[in-house]
DNA sequence: ATTATATATTTGTACCTACAACAATTGTAA
DNA sequence: TTACAATTGTTGTAGGTACAAATATATAAT
């Protein structure tokens, strides 16, 4: 019984903070995706990232970065340029525009997440923490 | 820290569940939410559901109950009939089809969630759905 | 040098979510 | 009864995931 409700349950939870996220992403007109891009770029601190590399680092292994990137570009938020040293690969880089978006942003988000994190003590966050962990070994 | 962490590691975790669950259902020509659908159905036993009392109890709150419906009904898994004492709804139901299907998948999702949840113990396990209950609290 | 293989990205398609607009039917109130 | 509101479902559209095929470039093998 609860091994199905772990599963169904893990599932609505990721939904739930999904959710919650987007909600506080709308009214600047990000998805949470794009988000997610914007600051993978902004990690970067300057310098430029290639495709693989920030789909590596996303949620959704089979995000479709390049789609993502396309959005990110119409709004001035990303740079794309062709890699000189490898001309398979693009440079993305996150604009001014990006970063001041981001910076607009940044309290919104944190308080989402304080929001929902104080709903545990601390203990009780960490513990959860630890349990993903072991949840999330690949076979 | 551990707020921002709670939300991304429950977003991936989720996901991980998701494509677990995907993976063992994709020889079988479904996909998650048409398989949500058709467990839906089964467990009204007989009686026939209505589009929107399906969308309520779906994960995703504004999935497009219509459309799932549609790719059921093309496999022949689900019938659709107008509801005669109220024109505006619909009946649906699972066919013997549908029903046999499930049978035969029972066992594999049964052992996929089974395979998660043994990397906790029962009470970890506990802990974990208790603390999913206080994070879903809703505003 | 030519061929084969690996890497990096793009494109195509089916299915899905999120959100809004629409249509049909039913219920309610003047 | 007529008008208005609520309910139920469908349709349209933008953005996304998942998966596979295609393209271009780079590297390795013969």
């Amino acid at each position: 019984m609860s091994a199905r409700s772990l599963v169904v349950e893990s599932m609505r939870l990721g939904q739930f903070m999904s959710d919650e996220i987007s909600c506080a992403l709308h009214p600047y007109g990000l998805s949470i995706q794009q988000f997610n891009v914007l600051r993978i770029l902004r990690g970067c601190k300057g310098a430029p990232a290639s495709l693989q590399y920030i789909t590596s680092r996303m949620i959704h292994k089979t995000s479709n970065t390049t789609r993502i990137v396309d959005r990110l570009l119409e709004k001035n938020l990303v740079d794309r340029k062709p890699c000189l040293e490898n001309r398979r690969k693009i440079e993305i880089s996150i604009t001014s525009k990006g970063l001041s978006l981001l910076t607009k942003i940044d309290p919104v988000i944190d308080e989402k997440e304080n929001e929902v994190a104080n709903r545990l003590t601390n203990e009780e966050l960490a513990t959860l923490l630890d349990n993903y962990k072991k949840l999330f070994v690949t076979l």
